[in-house]
DNA sequence: GTATTACTTTAATAATTATTTAACAATAGA
DNA sequence: TCTATTGTTAAATAATTATTAAAGTAATAC
């Protein structure tokens, strides 16, 4: 994964809302939530909700589907995965800290 | 860990400048690196450089530590670990979505 | 004690981001 | 077709964040 493209990722959790948006989806799993669902649950205008999802969806980290007039956004694992890995990558230099300290 | 923290953590690491010093960080380990060489390395102005790090600390991404004229900066691996472990939390609702498909 | 090294702080400016309101689609149902 | 539902977009404003240059602090060396 690109450096530029994790800062992207961080970005788009980097903001209480989105955060929230975020989490709730990863719990949800991959059915997803459709956006008036999420709104209510975390008292968001659809305005705003739009706004944040289309932040989260353009940094890869959620993923829409439309359904009838529903729009069902679901977390991304895969893209999460790789942030993560990003994060962790070569910690300590490869020394075998983990093991010794669980450290990282 | 509260969200409001895991959204300070978040930001601090969705800026390039401050990412790469943060990765720069987690792989050099315990020991953390001087202010002087990780401007120096990441080609960023001591002043720049100060107010990057400065951020990280506040974020308990990173911490600080004086030695003589240098002051050394190393990896926060306990926050870290914790930011991961709330993006992760209760992933799918708790099924076994991690053994049978490693999403999450 | 003066100079040098290493780093931080302040202040000014530039750039980005979030929120609100209002207008705009698209689907579904009467 | 008319209307209600569901959601998005655009424009304006407010707020936050990053960068630079200059001044300031603190520790060591001469």
């Amino acid at each position: 994964m690109k450096s530029a493209q994790v800062v992207k990722a961080l970005s788009a959790l980097a903001q209480p809302t989105r955060l929230a948006i975020f989490r709730l989806l990863v719990v949800r799993g991959v059915d997803g939530m459709a956006a008036g669902q999420i709104a209510d649950k975390l008292k968001v205008s659809p305005a705003n909700l739009s706004f944040h999802v289309k932040t989260l969806t353009h940094a890869g980290m959620i993923s829409q589907r439309q359904d009838g007039r529903f729009v069902y956004y679901a977390a991304n694992f895969t893209a999460m995965n790789a942030m993560l890995a990003y994060l962790t990558e070569n910690c300590c230099a490869g020394t075998a800290c983990e093991l010794e300290n669980k450290q990282c």
